[in-house]
DNA sequence: ATGGCCAGGTTTCCTGGA
C-alpha cells in the first residue's frame, strides 16, 4: 500500500499537477495540506474519475486538508483537536491493512512566524493539543500513522542553513523539542529510520532560486507507531512534482507498506 | 552585495506562507 503526503498549495491551482501525479505514481492514499478551498469547491469529480473517494476539511483561502483514497476509509474525523481559531488543519480516518486497523492522521501545523506574536503561541498550543491527543489515542489504537506538513525542521541536517533558522518558528529549540516529545511517545520518524544522515528536503521556497540552489528543508514527515515500522518497506521523497510546471513549493513524501 | 515567488480574495493591493 502506497501512502503519500503532499502540501499542494491550493488544490484548485494545482489540479493538473495532482492529476498527473496520481496517474503516474498511483498512490492508494494521498493526504493533502493547504488545499485553500471550502469543501463546496473541492474537485471531487476529478478524483472520483480516477477512483478516489475524497474526504475534506476545507477552509476558504487558507489552510484546509483532505484525504483521497482508492481504499474504503472509515471513521473520518475533522475535530479530534479543538482549534481555538477554527482553522482547518487536521483530518483523520481509519484504514485496514493486513488485518491491522490503522489510524491515519493528516496534519497541517501552523507556521508560527514571526516568533514574537500570537501566531507563535498558537503553534505551540496547537502542537501541545496534538501531543495530548496522540497520547490518548495511543491507549485504544496502537497502529497510528501521523503525516503531513509539520512545519518543524527536526535537526540541523534538515535545513540548508541551520544557523540562520535558530530563531525561526520552524527550527527553534522549543519547537524541535515538541517533535522529540512526539517521538518519545513511541513514534518513529520514518525518513530518519531509513536514512541516517542523508538530507531529505521536502520544501524549497519559491524565492531566491531556492530549488535551483537546493536551499531546502525537511518539514513534511511520516511518524508511525512501533507496531507499524516493520511494515514500512521504504520511504521516498518524490522530487518530480517540485521540478515541474507551476509547482507547489512542497513535494510529495511517500511510504510503501508491506 | 542584493533581491528575487505564489495563491486567493477583499482583486490592480493585501495577507499569508516558510
Amino acid at each position: 500500500m502506497l501512502i503519500s503526503s503532499w502540501n499542494v498549495n491550493s488544490v484548485r491551482a494545482r489540479i493538473d499537477n495532482i492529476k498527473s501525479y496520481l496517474v503516474k505514481y498511483k498512490p492508494d492514499i494521498l493526504v493533502m495540506q493547504e488545499i485553500k478551498t471550502e469543501e463546496v469547491n473541492f474537485p471531487f469529480d476529478v478524483f472520483s474519475s480516477l477512483d478516489y473517494e475524497s474526504h475534506v476539511h476545507g477552509q476558504k483561502s487558507y489552510n484546509g486538508v483532505a484525504i483521497i483514497s482508492k481504499k474504503k476509509l472509515g471513521n473520518v474525523e475533522t475535530d479530534i483537536i479543538k482549534d481555538k481559531l477554527k482553522q482547518s488543519r487536521i483530518i483523520s480516518a481509519e484504514v485496514e491493512h493486513k488485518k491491522k486497523k490503522i489510524k491515519l492522521i493528516n496534519i497541517y501545523t501552523p507556521n508560527g512566524n514571526p516568533v514574537d506574536t500570537p501566531k507563535y503561541e498558537y503553534k505551540k498550543k496547537w502542537l501541545d493539543d496534538l501531543i495530548k491527543k496522540l497520547k490518548s489515542i495511543s491507549k485504544t489504537n496502537k497502529n497510528i500513522i501521523l503525516t503531513g506538513d509539520f512545519n518543524i525542521i527536526p535537526a540541523a541536517e534538515d535545513v540548508y542553513n541551520p544557523k540562520s533558522f535558530e530563531d525561526d518558528a520552524l527550527y527553534r529549540l522549543e519547537i524541535r523539542k515538541k517533535f522529540r516529545e512526539m517521538l518519545s511517545l513511541g513514534f518513529s520518524d520514518v525518513y530518519r529510520h531509513f536514512n541516517e544522515t542523508q538530507e531529505g528536503y521536502t520544501f524549497w521556497d519559491y524565492m531566491r532560486g531556492a530549488w535551483q540552489k537546493n536551499n531546502g528543508m525537511r518539514i513534511d514527515h511520516f511518524l508511525v507507531s512501533s507496531s507499524i515500522i516493520d511494515n514500512v518497506k521504504k520511504i521516498n521523497i518524490n522530487k518530480d512534482p517540485r521540478g515541474g510546471e507551476k509547482p507547489s513549493d512542497h513535494t510529495p513524501i511517500e511510504i510503501e507498506l508491506a
